[in-house]
DNA sequence: GATTGAAATGAACGCTTGTTCAGATAATCT
DNA sequence: AGATTATCTGAACAAGCGTTCATTTCAATC
C-alpha cells in the first residue's frame, strides 16, 4: 500500500509520528486532540489524514514499530553462546535500547488499553515473542544446569520488569552512567538466576 | 429516569469512588467522562459535585488514600527484627497487597501524568516513602553484612519493579497460587542482595 | 507558460466534554 | 403538621472532539 508521496509528504510524516509519540507519552492517547498534534506539526488537523487513516491507526502505527524495532534489535544484539552472556548481553541491551526511547517505551506499556481489539491483540503477540526471547535463554541455562530457575516464565517476567523499571527513575547526567546502571542490573539478573 | 430507591447519601460518596477507581484503571483518567461515572453509580452527571470539587480532585484523592493505604499497611506488617525477615516480609506484602487492589495500583502508577503539578509532587512523595522504607532495609542489611549491595538506592528500585511487574500478570486460578508466586519472589529478591 | 496533482487549508458536521444551577424531591427535625 | 435541610435532576453553557471535504496553494513536469 505504498503511496506516492511529494517532497513535503516525505518529511510531514514522521514529523506527525514524532510529535504523536511524545505527546501521547506525556499527556496520554485520550487527552491529546488531533488539533494539538497537527499544531505540533504546523499544519492543520485535516492534513494528518493524508497521512494516517484515524487517530487509532496513529496510535498503533507506533506501537507495531516500537516492538518490531525492539524485536529486530534483539535479533541483532543476541550474541548467542553461552546461556550467562546472553543473559548479560540481554540485560545491557534491553536497558540501553529502552533509554534510548523513553517515549516509545512508556506509550508501548501504559497506552495498551487504547487500542481496540484487534489491535491490541497484534502488539501482545509482539511483546510476546520479546519475553520468550529471554524465557529461551534462561531456559537453555537451566537444561544445561548453569542456570538454577525453577520456573522459566515468571523469571523472565521478573528480570524484564526489574530492567524495564529503570526507565521510570534514570536521567541522563544523574549520579551514575548508563553504563555503571546497566552492568549493576546484569549483576542482580544474574543473581537472580543462579543459585 | 435513573430512579432511586432509598436515598443513602452517605453511601454515594464511596460507590462514586469505586466507580471512579474501576473505570479511570481500565480507561484511563482522560478517556473516561463524569456522565460515565455517575452512569455507573445511577445518577446524573451534576449530583458528583455534592461529593467531588472536581474531575482532578477525584482523581487526587483515589491516589492519595491508596498511597496512604500502602504507607499504613507496610507499616503494620513491617516485623522488624533481623534485615532478612524484613525483606522477606517486604516482598510478601507488596504482593499480596498490591494483588488485591490492581485497579488502585494501576491507577497510582499510570495516571500520575494527569495529575496537576500540585498534587503530582504530594503523591510523588508518598511513592518516595515507601521506596525509602525497602531502601532502609538494603541499608541495614549492608550495613550489618548481611547483605551485598553496591547501591541500595538502585537496588530498592528494581527489587519494587520487580514485584510491583506481578500485577501485569498474575490471575487468580491461574498455574501458580498467589502464596507460590510471593515465595519464588522473595526467593528472588533474596538472591539479589546476597552474595 | 500551461498543466498537473499532491499537499494543505479552513469551514463545517454532529457529538461529547466538565461544570453550573434553578428547581424538584425526599428525608429529617421540631 | 409544617419547616428545614440534604440530595438529586435536567437543562443549559461554552468549548473542544474526530473526521470529512470542497477549495486553494504551489512545486514539478510538459
Amino acid at each position: 500500500m505504498a503511496r506516492k508521496l511529494g517532497s513535503h509528504a516525505e518529511i510531514t510524516g514522521p514529523r506527525i509520528r514524532a510529535a504523536a509519540e511524545t505527546l501521547f507519552a506525556r499527556h496520554g492517547f485520550a487527552a491529546v486532540s488531533m488539533r494539538q498534534i497537527a499544531g505540533e506539526v504546523g499544519v492543520q488537523a485535516g492534513a494528518l489524514y493524508l497521512y494516517t487513516a484515524d487517530k487509532q491507526s496513529l496510535l498503533f502505527d507506533l506501537m507495531r514499530t516500537h516492538m518490531d524495532e525492539v524485536l529486530a534489535g534483539w535479533a541483532q544484539a543476541d550474541p548467542g553462546g553461552a546461556p550467562l552472556n546472553r543473559l548479560e548481553a540481554f540485560c545491557r541491551f534491553h536497558i540501553g535500547f529502552h533509554l534510548d526511547r523513553p517515549d516509545a517505551v512508556f506509550l508501548s506499556y501504559m497506552e495498551l488499553r487504547s487500542l481496540d481489539a484487534e489491535n491490541f491483540t497484534a502488539i501482545e503477540a509482539l511483546r510476546r515473542d520479546y519475553e520468550r526471547a529471554l524465557e529461551g535463554i534462561l531456559r537453555e541455562g537451566s537444561e544445561a544446569g548453569e542456570f538454577s530457575v525453577v520456573d522459566t516464565r515468571l523469571a523472565s517476567m521478573a528480570v524484564i520488569a526489574m530492567l524495564t523499571g529503570v526507565n521510570t527513575w534514570y536521567r541522563d547526567g544523574g549520579r551514575l552512567s548508563r553504563e555503571e546502571v546497566a552492568g549493576l542490573y546484569w549483576e542482580m539478573a544474574r543473581r537472580m538466576v543462579t543459585a
